[in-house]
RNA sequence: GGCCAAGUAGCUCAGUCGGUAGAGCAGAGGAUUGAAAAUCCUUGUGUCGGUGGUUCGAUUCCGCCCUUGGCCA
């Protein structure tokens, strides 16, 4: 685990040309097709020499989710162990990561046409009248939400309306999570943010160079995308399209790469430093994959 | 060289009819159960360019200096 450019990628590499392993991707933007630059995906001879699952798996038009992480990785997982090689799951997802050790409930999945009503339905009275509307539903679940988290209330509105129960009842059901693997988990963190920061800039300077906009170009032309979709709110690809609809001018779009991917990666940190149980490895030192070899050692 | 404008939080700027100042962005911290690279919450003391003067009191008024733009030579 690790925030972006932290540098998982080239640590799994290694580990993948020394051990008997297996990488499962745990990244909800490597799942798309044909977004490749925006979302640093490793390239075709990275892919060769150390194969990746959970890699363009669907179109940008699509959406994928935690649950079905959970069941993709959970297959893979069993697939991979008996063949005799041991899964190693690399990403910055922490939620998949969540999801995967501690099981989700029983709800239901995205229902699209219940979500495109009650999106509808805020933008003639607004998020606040939807949470007022929860309050009745959920009470419990709605004074946890703030009345502009749109996506949460939504959720859990689209919850109650499905199943007829309150999302806090079915969220307070006990979930037995038999997670049939002994855990290693490992941590890539940044010893100096500052320092972190400027890989990214570095990195997302070189995103643009690699050309960017183009490959949103060419997306927009092969697919039928609009800027709501899951795909289209990654990093990068959201402040390329308001640039390629002239909302921004190029330099903006480099600073507003840059800013979005700083926030993302100081959310990633957030949720590694609610975790227990991980080993960190500072990943600025030299010899990272020397060292974290070094551990696994003493692990496996 | 002369004239004009501007110098206030990391950045862009507002403001104080004289009682030491506030927004957006950035940054930081947090939440996170089928969209999660998403969504949301909390968080703003800085020689108000420098230096003299007027004043009980100046970032605010006046003088000089410095810096940056623009115009005129």
């Amino acid at each position: 685990m690790g925030p972006t450019a932290s540098g998982k990628t080239g640590v799994a590499v290694e580990l993948a040309q020394r051990l008997p392993v297996e990488i499962i991707s745990v990244d909800s933007a490597l799942v798309y097709r044909d977004m490749d630059i925006g979302t640093a995906k490793p390239d075709a001879v990275t892919l060769a020499l150390a194969p990746h699952h959970l890699i363009d798996l669907i179109d940008p038009t699509r959406s994928y989710s935690a649950a079905q992480f959970r069941s993709d990785a959970l297959r893979l997982m069993a697939e991979i162990t008996a063949r005799g090689n041991i899964p190693l799951l690399v990403g910055g997802t922490m939620l998949y990561f969540k999801a995967l050790r501690e099981g989700l409930n029983d709800l239901p999945q995205a229902d699209p046409a219940l979500r495109a009503q009650l999106e509808a339905r805020a933008r003639q009275e607004g998020w606040p009248a939807l949470h007022r509307e929860l309050a009745g539903l959920d009470p419990a679940t709605a004074a946890r939400l703030d009345p502009a988290d749109a996506q949460r209330i939504q959720r859990a509105l689209e919850v109650c309306l499905l199943t007829g129960q309150p999302m806090s009842a079915l969220l307070a059901h006990e979930n037995p999570c038999d997670l049939p693997y002994r855990l290693i988990q490992l941590a890539l963190v940044p010893g100096e943010r500052a320092v972190l920061h400027q890989r990214i800039a570095q990195r997302f300077d070189a995103m643009l160079e690699q050309g960017l906009v183009d490959e949103l170009v060419s997306l927009r032309s092969r697919y039928a995308l609009t800027p709501d979709l899951p795909a289209m709110r990654c990093v990068g690809y959201r402040q390329a399209w308001q640039h390629l609809e002239g909302e921004m001018d190029f330099p903006t779009l480099r600073d507003k790469g840059i800013f979005a991917t700083r926030q993302l990666a100081k959310r990633q940190l957030t949720w590694l430093r609610g975790m227990e149980g991980v080993t960190e490895f500072d990943c600025l030192e030299r010899e990272l994959s020397t060292r974290v070899l070094a551990l696994l050692g003493t692990r496996l």
